[in-house]
RNA sequence: GGGCUCGUAGUGAAGUUGGCCUAUCACGCCUCCCUGUCACGGAGGAGAUCGCCGGUUCGAAUCCGGUCGGGCCCGCCA
């Protein structure tokens, strides 16, 4: 007897077959028995008459879940008896023998994808459950075809596939390693990599030219809702003798551009990628990952008000502050209460309020209005482009506050307003990221994003910064890709130059030997000829999160850690024997 | 490390201005009935010390303090 998948019994009407699968469920007429029996291709009904005598008791003592072998004859239902909202509801098997090949407890969470949802510390638990549901079958199924497009269009682009070290060292830069310690070397340790960024640029100075690798990164940081704890996969990819251009726009622009449209099914906002520079993404959203589905841009109404007797901003002015504001189309229809709501978002971004101008009817109406006069409500109508229904909520602080504050406030009307259209997908390279950064804890300029990237100006560049002023001038020739207000490619031009390296780190204050002692093998490998080179990693479960229109990560993927990065399934992290640590050469500290 | 928020039968929810709660409903579970259902139907039943500890009170699921756990966010994520 050939076994056949459940959607496939429609083809062998009148045939004698056998399927295998789980009960979905089952309706005992007492006379008569219907089965629902479901594999990873869907349901068919099982009819058990009483005239087949061992298959009608034992289908008495079936439940949910139990694991069936049923062989029986493909019927074709009576018209009356055809269920249009079954795929196989036209046929049916009438059962002549059925095996129980495993029996189930209740379950303690629910398989089915309609009906109630069991919250999500229950289905990582029972992970292997949550992912009988057709809705999770769906998404691993799906990522499988994603990571085939990806592997072909790497092919297709001539880069060779290499894998690099899961035991690697720790890097000084950056997040926080997993240390893995090693019996046959007591007192060292591998650490996992945060990415293969060191051995493929060496795979570079080896003469690859282009390589690719979709890689698991680790890092042990705390995640967020587009964050997995632990491990995550990044499409990672490097290449000699091009300029940024040919990453971005040759390598990484048509296939994102394939996953978006011929994959994800979505509409490009833009068919060209726009190229913001770091800073004018954040004062013109707020964000160094804009959502560019709406505008809602920050406008900058410092000058205008240069001369207001309107205290909190004429304050803000007077000590080297901003005055901002952001349009919100509708916003009249606010009430009280909501706005309220967004007052306290904006506190806990850093705003000391929100004030607003609401216009309707041809009014305009304000808790600040009687502070302003009538040319500088006039002139703030005007840049606003302020009309009846809108509603202006202005932003006044430092830059940064202000830019933080508003950018929140902008993604979260945006969602109030219905402004994020699912179907569609807004692409931008943000460029042009600080080099170097201020560090309020450390008080010091510190790397702004990765020692690993070329400023641009070269050494010349780095040699004439000698104020602290001039190095925060510095920017990278970095570029990360952004999607939907997520950020989901990083990449740069390297630097492939020793002297440049050193002098990178010699503008922080680090010596020669430093640099040699943390990056030894990439700089005597870059004595030996190394090629220009540039790359990217796409972040792929954040990708895919998007193309499926979710917003956790965690519901793409199989296996994850939940928001403390514990395995709640597997119980880990764990203790281990005190044999293991002695083996180790480890002791814990109680 | 910090902020916000949630925690009630196996599951999902209601109740939370203290008493009418001996805690309600739905799904699931158990027993019985039922030959055309497909979220089958009908009758009956079991199942919760309201996350945990303490306090206030004549009286606490409800108020207060602490604690544990989940979620979201900030920090962090070269």
């Amino acid at each position: 007897m050939t076994r056949i998948l459940a959607t496939a019994t429609i083809e062998h009407i009148d045939e004698t077959i056998s399927v295998s699968g789980w009960v979905n469920s089952r309706r005992d007429h007492g006379g008569l028995i219907f089965i629902d029996v479901r594999d990873h291709t869907g349901v068919v009904q099982i009819v058990v008459n009483p005239e087949a005598h061992d298959a009608f008791s034992l289908a008495e003592t079936i439940r949910d879940e139990y694991v069936l072998a049923i062989t029986g004859v493909v019927t074709e239902r009576d018209e009356n008896l055809k269920n249009p909202n079954l795929a196989t509801g036209t046929i049916e098997i009438v059962a002549e023998t059925i095996t129980i090949l495993n029996k189930s407890d209740p379950l303690p969470v629910a398989v089915s994808d309609d009906g109630q949802q069991s919250n999500e510390e229950l289905r990582l638990k029972y992970r292997y459950l949550d992912l009988r549901r057709p809705s999770m079958q769906q998404t691993l199924k799906r990522r499988s075809d994603y990571y085939k497009i990806l592997r072909q269009y790497m092919d297709e682009q001539s880069f060779t596939e290499v894998t690099t070290p899961i035991l690697a060292n720790s890097s000084p830069e950056g997040a926080r390693d997993f240390l893995v310690p090693s019996r046959v070397h007591p007192g060292k340790f591998y650490a996992l990599p945060q990415a293969p960024q060191q051995f493929k640029q060496l795979l570079m100075v080896g003469g690859l030219d282009r390589y690719y690798q979709i890689a698991t990164c680790f890092r042990d940081e705390d995640p967020r809702a587009d964050r997995l704890y632990g491990d995550f996969y990044q499409l990672d990819l490097e290449m000699s003798f091009v300029d940024d251009g040919e990453v971005i726009r040759s390598t990484m622009e048509p296939l994102i551009k394939r996953l978006v449209t011929e994959f994800g099914g979505k509409q490009l906002v833009s068919s060209d990628t726009p190229r913001i520079p770091y800073q004018e993404a954040m004062d013109r959203f707020g964000s160094d990952k804009p959502d560019l589905r709406f505008a809602m841009e920050l406008t900058d109404l410092s000058e205008e008000l240069a001369d207001t007797e309107f205290g909190v901003f004429k304050n803000t002015l007077a000590s080297g502050g901003v005055v901002k504001a952001i349009r919100v189309e509708g916003g009249a229809s606010l009430s009280r209460s909501q706005i309220d709501k967004f007052t306290d978002i904006a506190k806990r971004e850093g705003a000391g309020g929100l004030a607003y101008i609401s216009y309707e009817n041809g009014e305009s109406k304000s808790p600040i209005a009687k502070f302003l006069s009538a040319s500088e409500l006039d002139v703030i109508k005007t840049k606003m482009h302020a009309s009846d229904g809108d509603t202006v909520f202005f932003g006044t602080d430092k830059r940064e506050t202000v830019n933080k504050v508003l950018g929140k406030l902008r993604s979260e009307f945006a969602d109030h307003f219905g402004l994020k259209d699912p179907n569609k997908v807004a692409l931008a390279w943000i460029v042009d990221f600080p080099f170097y950064e201020w560090d309020e804890g450390a008080k010091k300029v510190d790397f702004g994003h990765n020692p690993f990237s070329m400023p641009r100006g070269g050494a010349e560049v780095l040699t004439a910064a000698d104020t602290d002023e001039k190095k925060l001038t510095i920017v990278a020739d970095q570029y990360d890709m952004v999607m939907n207000g997520y950020e989901i490619a990083s990449g740069a031009v390297r630097n492939h130059n020793p002297e440049v390296m050193y002098e990178a780190f010699g503008v922080l204050g680090y010596s020669r030997e430093y640099v040699e002692d943390k990056f030894g093998a990439m700089l005597s490998a870059f004595k030996f000829g190394a090629p220009p080179h540039a790359g990217a990693a796409f972040g792929i479960d954040r990708i895919f999160m998007v193309l499926s229109d979710e917003s956790n990560i965690r519901e793409v993927v199989a296996f994850p850690k939940n928001g403390s990065g514990v395995d709640v399934m597997m119980s880990s992290p764990s203790t281990v024997d005190a044999v293991q640590l002695k083996d180790l050469s480890l002791q814990i500290e109680e």
